[in-house]
DNA sequence: ATTAGGG
DNA sequence: CCCTAAT
C-alpha cells in the first residue's frame, strides 16, 4: 500500500569512456612549469579539447576547455585547438557529468605528475610520470598504463574494455604517437595484475559514458601512508604535492571558464579543475555540480587525490567547505567518514614525500597523449613491436632479454552491472541521480581491475604478459579489461616490475564496496565465484555489491589502492610511472560503512519479525527476515529498531528521511510496548512460553 | 557470537 | 552506524 510501484532497471555493465585529465601545474613551482609548460601544452590542450567536449554533452555543465591556475595565476594555455575528432571516443553522455576535480596535473619541482583519469566508471585517476625529457610519449605510455591497471586489479567480475585514451590521444595529435618506443616491461613479474575473473558480464545495457564516479571509499583511509614517489637517485628528494587541496580562501576567482587549464597549487579547490566546464572558485565547488552526490564525491577524491601535500596550510578551510557540502541530506555515504578521517588523514598527507631516483626529474607534461577511438583491444604484432631500449633499466632489460611490447588500447571499461530500483513516478532527473549515487557507492570501495583473455579471466596476477597469452596478438583481440568494485587489491608490487625505482605506497586495502542507501542496488553479475550476487525478491534481500571473493580473501597482499608512485630516472625516457590515485588505508582504520538507510520495505520486514519475536530476539530477526540481506546486521536492526521507535515517538516534522508510513510506526509502538511488558514479565517470573505478538 | 546501550 | 561492556 505503502510502497509505490517500482521499477527496476538493470544494466549490465556500462561502457565506460576514458577521460582526460587536466594537467595542473603547481603553483609554488613555476620554474618547472615553465620547463615542462610547452611540452604540457600539448598535452593540456588536448586534453582540454577532449574534456571540453565531453563536458559540452553533459547537461548541467557547460564546458569551457580551459582552466586557470589560481594559485601561481598563471595560464596554461590551453585553448582548445585540437580537433576533438581526435579523441577516442566521444559517446554520448548519457549520465552525469564527471566531477571537475577529476583532472590534475601536478608539478613538482621538476618533477610534473600528470594524472590522467581512466574513464569515470573507473575511477582511477593515474599519475603518469615522465620524465621531462623524456620526450614523445610512446609505447610505454600505454604500456604503463595497462601496467598500472593491471596492477591495481583484481578479479573483476565484469567485463571491462579499457582503452587508454588519454595518453594516447595526446602523443597522437602531437604526431608522436606511433614512434614512441616501447618501454619493456613484459616479462617477469612484471605484469602483475592479472587475475581471472570468471564470469563476465555482458556488456549490453545502459552506457554510462563519462560518468564520472569516485569511488569514495574513501578517500579516507588516512591510514594508509600517502604516495610516494621514489626515485633512485636520493639526490633529488622531492615531497610530493598533489594540489588538489581546496582551499579556499586563496583560491581567485575566476570566471569559468575558458581560458586555462587551471593550475593551481595549493589551491585548487576543485582541482584542478577540471572540468573545464566551470570553473570558477565556485563553480569549481560543488555548487556547481549538478548534484550532490557528484559533489560528494568530488569532495572526497580530493582527500583521496592529494594525498601528499606537504605544507598546505589550508585543511581547515578545505575541511569546513567539504563538510558543507557534504551537508546534503543525501550525501550519506561518506560524510562520516570523512569528517572522521580528516585528521589522520592529514597527518599522513603530511608525510609523504616523493624522492626521485635518479634525481630525476620528470615532467607532467603529457607529452603526447593521443587516443584516437579504438575500439577494444588492439593488438599489435609482438614481432613488430618496439622494445625500448631507452628505458631500460638494466635490471629489467637484463631479465628479459627479448622483450616484445604488447600494444593494448583500452576503449571503455565495463562496470558491473547495476540495479536499480526507483518508482515510476520518478524523474528522468532522479533516474540519473539514482544511476549516480549506485555508481558512486558502487564505485565506493574501490575499483579492480579484471583482465579477460578470450572471455575468460585471467586470474594469475603473477603470470607475464607472454605466459598468459596476452602478448600474441591475436589473442589481444580478445583481451577485455573488466572494474569491478571492491577494494582495489594490488598485486605484487609494481616494484619488481619496474625495478627499483618503482615503489608502491603501502595501503591497506580498500573496505569493500558498499551499496547505496535507499533503494538502490546494485549486483555484480554473479559468478560461480561469487554466490552472493544473488539477487532477490525480498526487500531484505542484499543487493549489495558482491566483491570478488577472490580479492576480499587476499588482503594481505598488496592492495591496488596502494598508490604505486615510480620514480623513473631522468634518463630512462620511456619509463612512465603510472600512479593510481588512491588513498592508501590502513587496516587498522577501518572505514567506516556506508549509510544505508532502511527501505520502507525493509521496515516493515522489521517491524513484523518484531512483532512476531520480540525485541530482544536480534539474531533471529535477522535470520527471520534478514538473513539475505547480508548488510544488516542484527546490530543494524536492532539500531533501527531503537531508531524507529523514537521515530514513532516524536512529531512527524521531527522526522528526516524517508518517511515511514504511520501505520508502521503504530505498529512499532504496539510491538515495542507489548514486548517491553513481556520483558518485564519474564524478568518477575520464571521464564515461560514465549508469547507472540500478533500471529 | 549476541545483546544492550551509549555515543 | 560505531563502540563497549556484559553475557
Amino acid at each position: 500500500m505503502m510502497l509505490q510501484k517500482r521499477l527496476d532497471y538493470g544494466f549490465s555493465g556500462c561502457q565506460v569512456p576514458a577521460m582526460l585529465c587536466f594537467p595542473k601545474s603547481a603553483k609554488r613551482k613555476r620554474s618547472a612549469r615553465r620547463k615542462v609548460e610547452n611540452k604540457q601544452l600539448c598535452a593540456i590542450d588536448l586534453l582540454a579539447t577532449v574534456a571540453g567536449e565531453l563536458l559540452s554533452e553533459r547537461e548541467n555543465c557547460a564546458p569551457s576547455p580551459q582552466c586557470i591556475d589560481k594559485t601561481s595565476g598563471t595560464m596554461n594555455t590551453s585553448k582548445a585547438s585540437v580537433n576533438p575528432d581526435h579523441l577516442c571516443q566521444k559517446e554520448p553522455l548519457k549520465i552525469e557529468p564527471f566531477d571537475q576535480h577529476s583532472c590534475n596535473d601536478t608539478v613538482l619541482g621538476l618533477e610534473v605528475a600528470t594524472k590522467r583519469q581512466i574513464s569515470c566508471g573507473s575511477t582511477e585517476h593515474l599519475h603518469i610520470l615522465r620524465p621531462k625529457d623524456s620526450g614523445p610519449a610512446s609505447l610505454s605510455v600505454k604500456y604503463d598504463i595497462s601496467d598500472a591497471i593491471a596492477q591495481e586489479s583484481k578479479t573483476l567480475n565484469n567485463r571491462v574494455d579499457i582503452s587508454y585514451s588519454a595518453a594516447y590521444a595526446v602523443a597522437g595529435r602531437c604526431g608522436t604517437e606511433r614512434n614512441l618506443p616501447a618501454s619493456p616491461k613484459v616479462e617477469g613479474d612484471g605484469l602483475t595484475g592479472f587475475q581471472e575473473s570468471e564470469n563476465q558480464m555482458p556488456g549490453n545495457g545502459l552506457d554510462i559514458n563519462a560518468v564520472s564516479i569516485y569511488s569514495m571509499e574513501d578517500s579516507m583511509d588516512l591510514d594508509t601512508k600517502p604516495p610516494a614517489l621514489v626515485s633512485s637517485d636520493s639526490s633529488t628528494e622531492v615531497p610530493v604535492c598533489w594540489n588538489y587541496l581546496p582551499s579556499n580562501s586563496s583560491l581567485p576567482k575566476q570566471e569559468c571558464g575558458m581560458e586555462h587549464v587551471v593550475d593551481r597549487d595549493d589551491d585548487d579547490n576543485s582541482s584542478g579543475c577540471t572540468h573545464l566546464s566551470t570553473i570558477t572558485n565556485k563553480a569549481c565547488r560543488p555548487q556547481c555540480i549538478g548534484n550532490h552526490q557528484v559533489r560528494k564525491l568530488s569532495t572526497l577524491k580530493y582527500w583521496r587525490q592529494a594525498p601528499n601535500i606537504l605544507k598546505y596550510s589550508h585543511f581547515s578551510d578545505y575541511d569546513t567547505e567539504k563538510k558543507r557540502s557534504l551537508h546534503g541530506k543525501k550525501i550519506y555515504y561518506t560524510r562520516q567518514r570523512t569528517q572522521r578521517s580528516y585528521c589522520k588523514r592529514r597527518k599522513l598527507f603530511e608525510h609523504c614525500l616523493v624522492s626521485t631516483s635518479n634525481g630525476g626529474m620528470y615532467s607532467g607534461d603529457i607529452p603526447n597523449l593521443c587516443e584516437m577511438g579504438g575500439i577494444g583491444v588492439e593488438a599489435h604484432d609482438p614481432c613488430t613491436a618496439v622494445v625500448d631500449t631507452n628505458d631500460a633499466s638494466s635490471s629489467q632489460t637484463e631479465q628479459s632479454s627479448s622483450y616484445n611490447s604488447v600494444k593494448l588500447r583500452i576503449k571503455s571499461f565495463m562496470v558491473p552491472e547495476l540495479f536499480i530500483e526507483i518508482p515510476e513516478t520518478a524523474t528522468v532527473g532522479s533516474l540519473k541521480q539514482t544511476v549516480m549515487e549506485a555508481v558512486t557507492a558502487f564505485l565506493q570501495g574501490g575499483m579492480r581491475i579484471g583482465v579477460l583473455l578470450q572471455g575468460k579471466k585471467v586470474r594469475d596476477d603473477n603470470k607475464t604478459l607472454r605466459q598468459t597469452g596476452i602478448s600474441c596478438s591475436d589473442k589481444l583481440d580478445n583481451l577485455g579489461f573488466t572494474l569491478e568494485p571492491g577494494p582495489a587489491q594490488t598485486p605484487p608490487p609494481l616494484t619488481n616490475l619496474r625495478g627499483p625505482h618503482f615503489l608502491c605506497l603501502d595501503d591497506a586495502v580498500e573496505p569493500l564496496a558498499r551499496i547505496p542507501p535507499g533503494a538502490l542496488s546494485i549486483e555484480q553479475e554473479a559468478t560461480d565465484s561469487t554466490p552472493q550476487a544473488v539477487r532477490t525478491s525480498s526487500p531484505v534481500s542484499d543487493h549489495e555489491p558482491i566483491h570478488s571473493p577472490t580479492d576480499a580473501s587476499s588482503l594481505d597482499q598488496t592492495p591496488a589502492d596502494k598508490l604505486a608512485l615510480v620514480a623513473l630516472p631522468p634518463v630512462s625516457i620511456e619509463a612512465l610511472a603510472v600512479v593510481p590515485l588512491r588513498k592508501p588505508r590502513h587496516p587498522e582504520h577501518v572505514q567506516r560503512r556506508i549509510r544505508r538507510p532502511f527501505s520502507v520495505a525493509e521496515v516493515e520486514a522489521l517491524v513484523q519479525a518484531v512483532e512476531k519475536l520480540g525485541t530482544g530476539r536480534w539474531r533471529d530477526v535477522k535470520l527471520r527476515a534478514f538473513d539475505s540481506a547480508k548488510h544488516r546486521t542484527y546490530v543494524d536492526l536492532k539500531d533501527k529498531w531503537k531508531t524507529l521507535v523514537h521515530t514513532a515517538r516524536i512529531s512527524p516534522q521531527q522526522r528526516r528521511g524517508e518517511p515511514v508510513p504511520q501505520e508502521l510506526l503504530d505498529r512499532v509502538l504496539s510491538a515495542q510496548a507489548y514486548w517491553s511488558q513481556q520483558q518485564a514479565k519474564l524478568h518477575a517470573k520464571p521464564p515461560a512460553a514465549e508469547p507472540c505478538l500478533l500471529l
